[in-house]
Order: C-alpha cells, then structure tokens, then sequence
DNA sequence: TAGTGGTCTAGACCACTGA
DNA sequence: CAGTGGTCTAGACCACTAT
C-alpha cells in the first residue's frame, strides 16, 4: 500500500483525526511514535510534533514521555468564548451601540466587593453604574467597582462619554481574570433600567479583572432576557 | 547593554509579553520583526516564531505577512470553558454522582427539535429525559434528542444506568458542536425533579453536536438554581 | 537505563501583500 | 518587486519516566 508522501502539519494533523474518527486508533490505545510516524508519512519529526502537540492541546491525545501518545479517553470538550466589549458586540451583529451612564460615586463597597477587589472593609472605591443599548433599545447594565488603589488614576475620569471597560482596557494592562456566568431574576432597578417584567430570568457575567499589582476592577454585567451567549465548540 | 541570552520559546513570549504590559511596545504600533528578535534574543528565528505565533492566536498580536507584527488594539479577551461530563463535574468538585433515567421514548419531535436535529417534520427521533445527582441533591436535568438517522443503534440502547452523553461519547465520534448558554425559569415540571422554587431561575446549557453524517443529538441541561459557570481568562 | 516527547538550531523555500 | 511571516528539514541534545 503506497500511501502518498503528507508533509504538512495540518496534512499529517487532518490524516490522524482521520484515523481517531474512523477508530483505526481507539480511544485509550497508544498510536505510534513520532519517529516512525515521521517516516510512514515521509516528513520530519518537527511536523508530526507540530501536529500532534495540538491535538494534545487540544484534549484529543495525551502525551507523556517515554510512555508515548494516546487518543484521549473521555475528551474534554472546550468551547472558547470571545468576551468582547459590549460596543463591540453590538455593532458585530449590525446593531446601533448606545452607552448611558447611570450612576458614578466614590464610596465604601458592600463586604462581598471588598473581598472581591482585595481592598479593606471601609475602604472606598469606584462605584459606576451605566446602561449599554442596541438600536435603542436596553441591552446589558455593567455594574462595576473599580479599585482605586491599583487604578488611582479613575478617580480623575468621568465616565459619562465612554465606558469604563474601553477606557481600562487602553489604561491599564491587565494579566488574567475569572469569568462567572449565573442565572439570577432581575432586581426591580435593573428591570426598571432593562424595561424587562419583573422577576424575569436574566443571565449575569461577573468578571474579576487582575493587574500586576493586584486586582483591577470587578464588574457584573446583566443582559437583558432572552439574551443567549453563543460559541462552537472544538472536536 | 547587555541583555543576557534568551533562547526558550517560553522565556522570549515572557519578554515580549513584558514589553508590552510596560508599555514600551504600545498598542497598535509594530514591533521588530522575527530575524531581528532572534539577532536580539540570541536564538533561533524559529524560536520566536513559536512565541510569537501563540501570542497572536491569543489574540495579544495581529500578524501579517509583508507588513509585519502588530500590537492588537484591542485584544479580545477568550474564556476557555471545559465542558465536561456532567459526572466528572461533579466528581471533580469531590460530590457523589448518581445518574436517574426520568423517560425514554422513540416519538416525533417538536417542530424546533427536529429543526436542530435536522430531520424531516414528523420523522421520529430519541427522546431521553434524565436526572443528574450530587451527594443525593438534584445537580442537572437532562433533555436529549438523539437523531436515529445518524445514530441507529441508539434505538437498542436502555440509558437506565448510564447517561446519554457518555455512552454517545464512546460511540459516535464528534466532529463539532454549538453550545447556547442561556437564563431562563424552571418549568413546573422541572422544579419537581430539581427540588426548586417554582419560578426559580435557571442556567440552561444546550448543545448541538455533528458527527460526519450530520447532527447526532440536541441536548439541554437545565441546572438546578444557583450553578455557576466558572473559567479563567488569559492576558 | 533506554525510549519517548520537548525543544533548539541553521538553513531553506514559499506565500502573501504592500509599496 | 521586496520584505515579511509560514513552514519544512535534518540533526541534535535534553527531560522525563516506565521498566
């Protein structure tokens, strides 16, 4: 059987998920090593790795050396979530983006924010509460608090034009943060500023937001109902 | 200067992700290109190909041929969310899973069902509604379609004593999927098997999955009141 | 200890694209 | 047309780990 020469990573990458798919190679069973892949398929070593390390990445193998590569038992799926801004958001799926503040106060958070940005019980920070609408109509409320220690420089803005989340992304580098998406019933405010029923079922996205001197801001975004958050997940 | 050597793909994406935190590589503006960092750096071009070539997946670079790497202006944050089994879910977090089989029946689906299943109106399909469990507390309610076209020998199968996903996931191989996350108020029925509130709010998962023939299974999950989606987001 | 994947190197050719 | 990133190659050494 004279199979023909595949010298591209994704050529080698694509024959391989061919052979997982059509269980040539089972989950759970070792597959061959790079070397002898490398020669079956008439390429060098670096594009077999290339191929395979993705797919590792990818949650299809597992490898470990000496004891070589696998096809993963129970693949994790992974969906990846684009977070863009809500202006971004907006404007992608055609519609008009309109931002409005709300409120915007320096005060003493609530114990669970204080907790959330690391900063002292009593200790104040930026509150800043502002509307996000598509084609005038509501579309998401950003509750945030902005710690004024790593961030002293917010003290200064007014975040009446712009919203707080463009201005920290251009202002302050970020490293990492966590994403907390719950289902919660509106609270009467928020169905006020939404113009949704009361007690309608809305999807939350908290986001706590870390600099290199610690936390940044924490904010909670709350769509407006039947708002759905929508990815393709990776086989 | 003397700037020691860096000759790690790992140590030179350090360096570059430095630059730009600091700022002395500022949104938007190019940076040198991969000859003259790996001149810079002491290592390889092939070296900072690596490092760089993850940074734009990432989403921390813009690349383009001719004109060279960019800083992204605006760097679109991405959560990578693992969807597990909901049995390693729960497991993972340290609960005891138990697994409850609620109906099984072959019948015609509504018209949205056979729509996401991609089957004709009237045609039958699988319908599999189970319980999952957490230390003996209602976890999640699962509501699957199984398409009978793609996947015939579902029609054998009992999903008493095992779930769905599981037995499918080892079965028929998965080419990609859709997940919808969504917010929506338990149904009267699925109160009773979750234990809820009536009228609470829920998260609802669903999940369209291909295989190379077409769509496998449309699934939702409806956890019980409270559950949290919780993932890291990189820099 | 030996076999596996992880990585680096130096060089090469190619594909794309802006000037 | 020329400069950039994208990729492949052949070879090498190393880190880890099952035996």
């Amino acid at each position: 059987m004279n199979t023909p020469e595949i010298n591209t990573w994704q050529g080698v990458q694509d024959e391989v998920l061919r052979r997982i798919r059509q269980r040539l190679w089972k989950p759970g069973a070792s597959i061959p090593n790079e070397a002898d892949l490398a020669v079956e398929f008439g390429c060098a070593r670096t594009t077999v790795n290339r191929a395979l390390r993705e797919l590792a990445e990818r949650g299809i193998l597992e490898r470990k050396r000496r004891s070589g590569t696998r096809v993963a038992l129970h693949p994790v799926a992974r969906a990846v979530l684009t977070i863009p801004t809500v202006r971004s958001e907006v404007e992608d799926s055609g519609g008009q983006y309109g931002y409005r503040l709300i409120t915007r106060a320096v005060m003493a958070p609530p114990p669970a924010i204080a907790d959330a940005l690391d900063v002292a019980q009593g200790a104040q920070a930026l509150h800043i509460v502002a509307l996000h609408r598509a084609d005038d109509a509501p579309y998401a409320i950003e509750d945030r608090w902005i710690n004024l220690t790593t961030v002293p420089q917010a003290r200064d803005v007014d975040f009446a034009a712009r919203s707080a989340n463009e201005w920290l992304l251009e202002t302050v580098p970020y490293e990492r943060a966590i994403l907390d998406i719950s289902a919660a019933t509106a609270a009467a405010q928020d169905c006020d500023h939404l113009g949704a029923p009361n007690q309608a079922p809305v999807l939350r996205m908290a986001r706590t937001t870390w600099g290199a001197q610690g936390v940044i801001t924490h904010v909670v975004l709350t769509h407006r109902p039947g708002h759905h958050i929508i990815s393709p997940i990776a086989g």
